[in-house]
Order: C-alpha cells, then structure tokens, then sequence
DNA sequence: TCCTAGCACTCTATTTTCTCGATTGCTAAC
DNA sequence: GTTAGCAATCGAGAAAATAGAGTGCTAGGA
C-alpha cells in the first residue's frame, strides 16, 4: 500500500514523464512537494523497490514501469472534461446527420488520431440483429452473374459469379428459394442454414448448384464478416519511442496485418487499457479500446500509442464517442 | 556527346552504384576497364563537367546526377530476361482465372513489391465502354433506400438515401424513368445526362426530386470515379535513402493522399519514366508507370523507389505484367 | 523516527581531437 | 592521350575530455 506521497510523486513521474519523455529526476519533483530533494529520492527508491518506477542507467531520472502506469491509471488518473475545441471538432461530425455510422465512426478517429497525434482502429462488424432483407440477381453477361444481398439494416454485398451451362430459369428458381427460406434470417445463421436447408434443395432442382451455393455462400461470408480501419497510421512516426526504422517497421506491418487486428475485437463494454505487455499488438505499445453498439452495428475502437501516452485524455475522448455514438 | 569509353564508365557508375549505394570511385573502374585510375578520374571529371555525375564531398567517388541516371536509362541501360522465379511467381497470379482484373493486378504488384522491395500504386479506373446495366431500389426501412447501380460489365455501386415524404410509387417512377432512359449509356456519360434528361423530368413528377437526384449523382459519381491502391508501402522503409523519420513521414503522407495519387495517371502507352525533379510526387523517388487497357478497365500502374533505383528490373517487370493484363 | 544537507560517484551526452583510409585533382613524364 | 606519383581533402570512427544531471549514502537535526 502507497502513503499519499508516494501516490503524489508516483503521478507526478506519471504525468511529467508523459509531458517530456525524459527521465524524471528527484529535483524536478522537489520544487513542486514540500520536501527536499533527497527525501523524494528515497520515496523513489522505495517505488522501484515496489517496481513501479525505472531507471534508464544508473544515475538517471525515473520512468514509470508498465506496473507503474497501471497504478496510475487504476488509482491516480483523474478525467478532465473535454477542451471545447475538442468538443467542437467532434460535434461536426456527430451532428451531421447524413452521414453513416461507418463513416462517423471512422471521422470521428480521424479527428482524434489528429489532436492526439495516436493512431486509432475502427473494428466495425455486423450487428446480431443485421437480418437478411432481399437477395437479388443481375445477369451482366452470357454466363456471368452478380449475387447481390441486402440486408434489414442497410448493409449491401455483391459478388460476381460465373456459371457456364446453368440457365437463367435455374438461377431464379435458386434465388426464390433462398428468398423464400432465408429473408429475415440474423445474417450470422444465414451460413448454417444456407448449408443446411438450401444446399440439400438446389442440389436436386439445379445442375451447377456447387457453383450457385459457393458464390452465395462467399457473398453471406463477406457480408457477416468484420471490417477493420486503420485511422492516422503515420501518427507513429511523432513519437520519439518509435524513431528506428526497424521498429517503425515492424509496427506499420502488425498495422497492415487486418487479420490480426480483428483480434482486438472487445466484448467487454468498459474502456479498457492494455499496457506494453498487457496487449498482443506490441510490447511498447498501449492499446485503449472500448466496445460500441447499436442497433444497427457493433464493433470495437481503439487508440494505439506509445505506453508514455495521455491515458487520460484518450480515455475521456473514447468515452465521449462511445456515449455519442450509443447516444 | 560522349565518346564510347565515357559512356562504360557512366553506365558502370550508374550500376556500381544502384548495386552498392556507395560513391563509385576511379579504382573500381579501372579494375574494370583497361585504363588506370588517373585516366578514370580525368574522364569522370568531364562527366560531371557535363552534369551527369555528382560528387558526395570534394573528395568522395561519384553518384550519378537526375541527368545520368537520365542518360543510362535513354541509351545505356540493356534490358535483361526476367529470371525463371520471377516468372513463376507472377504465372500463379494469371493463370489463375477465377481473380478479377483489380485483383490480378494487385496480386502482381504485391509479388513485385516483395521481389524488388519497392512501392506500387495501381490507379483503376472504369472503362469508358462500361456502359450502365440497371438500377434498382431496395426499401430496407420507413424512410430509407438503398441504390444499387449494376454496370454491363459487372461493376456494382450502391448508396443508401432517406426520402421522408417521398411514397414509394414516386421512387419507382423515377427508377423506371432512369432504367428506360440511360439504361446503356456509358457510365462517364451518366452524370450528364442524369442532369440534362432525367433531372428536368421528375421535377415535375416528383415532391422530393432533389433528394432522390442526388442520391443517384452521388452513386453514379462513385461508380464512375477512379480507384487507387497503394501496395508494399513499407517498402520505403528498407532504402537507406529514406532513413530519417521525417522524409519518411513526408512520402507516407504522400503515399496516403488517395486524391494526389490519382494524378499519376498515365495515358501515354509507353513504359515511362520519371527520375527525381522529373516526378510530381517527391524528388527523391523514381516513378516508373504504365498505362494498360482491356475491354473492361484501364488504369496505371506505377512503381515507386529510390532514384536508385533497379531500372532495368523494373521495366522489365511492368512490361511484362502490362503484355500478361492486356494478352 | 523522519527529514535533509552535503558529497562522492556514476553515467550520459556533447564536443573536441586524432587517426585511418579512401579518393581526388594536379603535375610532370612517358 | 595516358599514366605514375603525390599532396590535399574529407568522412567515419575511435578516443579523450568536459559538463551536467542525477543518484545513493551518511551523518546530523527536528
């Protein structure tokens, strides 16, 4: 258990380090407490004997540890409100009602990832409630189609399909009976009961089913499945604790890899802060993510930065877009 | 003009140097060629009297200038055969015959930027035979539409629009006046005509034209507009040339503005390039572009690196790709 | 028991100096 | 026209010097 002066110099190291990412030393902390600097030095002390502070050489300042930033932010970070010009920038977005959920979604992390100088991660997937609406099919060619699938809440997916020897009388015949079968179905059952219930059926009216069924099957894959956005990537060049080339690297490509981005995906409806080792992305990251939901959509963002981030701020400003969002 | 023996030592200059990244000085020549170094250095002078070579510091070796560079890709620079990986790499991609062009394309740029570790950018544009297929309009909710455009040649575009107060007979109305007027024209032609034949009518016919006007200008704009990828973007990342976080941030930034992007279209049929100041996008890089066309797309694709640049590969490699796209 | 002044010590970061080696331009001779 | 020889230049890297920030420890005072 920390005395109040602890908790003091430990948010201090926190918010000073944050500030100026240079080490801080026992002076800098004197001036502002009411004590000498070789007392702060011995509270030092103690708070690395507990592991929440770091050297970076010997005779250095400090700098939190992972353990140490997860102090402050479970027990010493205070939100402040929004600045106005925050606010402001974000009111743009949210008030503009035209605009789709993806896009106020992905506007509203640009402007973060803009004021923030962090990089965000819109993980947008289908909501549960998303039911099949209609399917419909264009011939464009000979032997060319497209399968086109709408759903309940607005959301469209189209694939190309190419069937040599199938008539157009067999393709209707199909798309009337998933019509018939599975308008209205969640989208996420639609895969089972396309295998289940369609598939055994086509099989005896239609000559080319495997064909009909694969495509069809793809465009219900795409439709249900995860959509994610990288929001102010070069942000991470402003930050001095990714300046090699080598890490750079190394951060751009996990950022390209969407396949394990969706993997941020978060259940859990608190904001939720994953420090350097706490999160799979990257040990000298932190990632803050919340998950968001209406009725139309679900899905997850996040804020990526380095771990000597502004916890605070980046957590009010993701609990103000949750709150505008869910409104 | 320069005399044969100028001409081996800027070529050799040119490809020590693409092959090294170091200043080429006379004793490398020499070795090469039956002469001493003091004879190399007189001739080395004259060549950088002549602007095609340039000095790192008064007493480094030389690197080519915009200008040589310029010079050995108009008369030096000999094309080489693909290697056998090469070609079979990029044969997985066309003999593949169930991808789409777009993909086809970036496939192949993908195996080109992992091969030569360099960027490229695929500039997708709809072809002007692309002609307008059907229109369609699925109501998903009280009050919203979504609209679907099918182009002939299987090119899908869709936009959701609110109407309050608009009844769904007007809304068919005006699909059906759509289908039966401009059904068939090509797709750059569309706007206008939207605006010339279509607008004026439903005008008269419809309360809220506006708003069902705009909603199809807006998907007809889309569909017809230009599409641009950019592939193997951390490539930058491995030139020494691009080292310092800012320069690397400057040609991310540049890399990420889509509407800048779409300026390196090409028209010219040529593989063409560009060295250095020779280029819109930044003087450091070399851009080396194409233009291709097939019945159902065209486009550009380009190869971004350093003015050091492998240019013969890369020509090569765009030649190629260029005959395999437009068989 | 807690706090603090004082001090030797450690280490970084920066500047300076030095040296090595690569390469040049020039000159004079072939 | 070519070449050998040579002084001069400069970069890159190592080594040395310096300044400054910050620490840990000790001993004395509240």
């Amino acid at each position: 258990m920390l005395t109040k002066r602890q908790e003091s110099i430990l948010k201090m190291i926190v918010t000073e380090y944050i500030r100026l990412a240079k080490p801080v030393g026992s002076k800098l902390i004197c001036d502002k407490l009411n004590c000498s600097s070789a007392t702060v030095r011995n509270e030092m002390m103690q708070l690395e004997d507990l592991g929440l502070l770091e050297k970076t050489h010997i005779s250095s300042g400090r700098i939190p540890s992972e353990k140490g930033y997860r102090y402050y932010v479970d027990h010493l970070m205070q939100l402040k409100e929004l600045s106005g010009e925050e606010v402001y920038k974000l009111e743009t977005v949210f008030k503009n009602n035209s605009l789709e959920l993806s896009d106020v979604l992905n506007r509203s992390l640009e402007i973060i990832s803009d004021i923030t100088s962090y990089t965000s991660i819109v993980l947008d997937a289908k909501s549960h409630d998303n039911k099949l609406k209609e399917i419909n099919v264009v011939p464009v060619d000979k032997d060319i189609l497209i399968a086109i699938v709408v759903t309940d809440q607005g959301v469209v997916e189209h694939k190309t399909m190419e069937i040599s020897g199938v008539s157009l009388e067999e393709v209707k015949k199909t798309v009337k009976l998933i019509n018939d079968l599975i308008v209205g179905t969640p989208i996420d059952e639609v895969s089972a009961k396309l295998e289940f219930e369609i598939k055994p059926v086509i099989a005896k009216y239609v000559k080319q089913h495997e064909i009909l069924y694969n495509a069809f099957y793809d465009v219900f894959t795409d439709i249900s499945s995860k959509n994610v956005n990288v929001v102010g990537k070069n942000n991470i060049l402003k930050h001095q604790e990714f300046s090699n080339v080598s890490k750079i690297n190394d951060i751009f490509s996990k950022l390209d890899n969407k396949e394990m981005l969706k993997n941020i995906e978060e259940k859990n409806n608190d904001i939720n802060i994953y420090i350097g080792h706490e999160n799979k992305m990257d040990p000298d990251v932190t990632v803050i993510k919340t998950n968001y939901k209406t009725s139309k959509d679900e899905g997850t963002i996040a804020i990526i930065g380095p771990k000597r981030m502004d916890y605070d701020r980046v957590v009010n400003l993701l609990d103000y877009i949750k709150k505008q969002i869910e409104g």
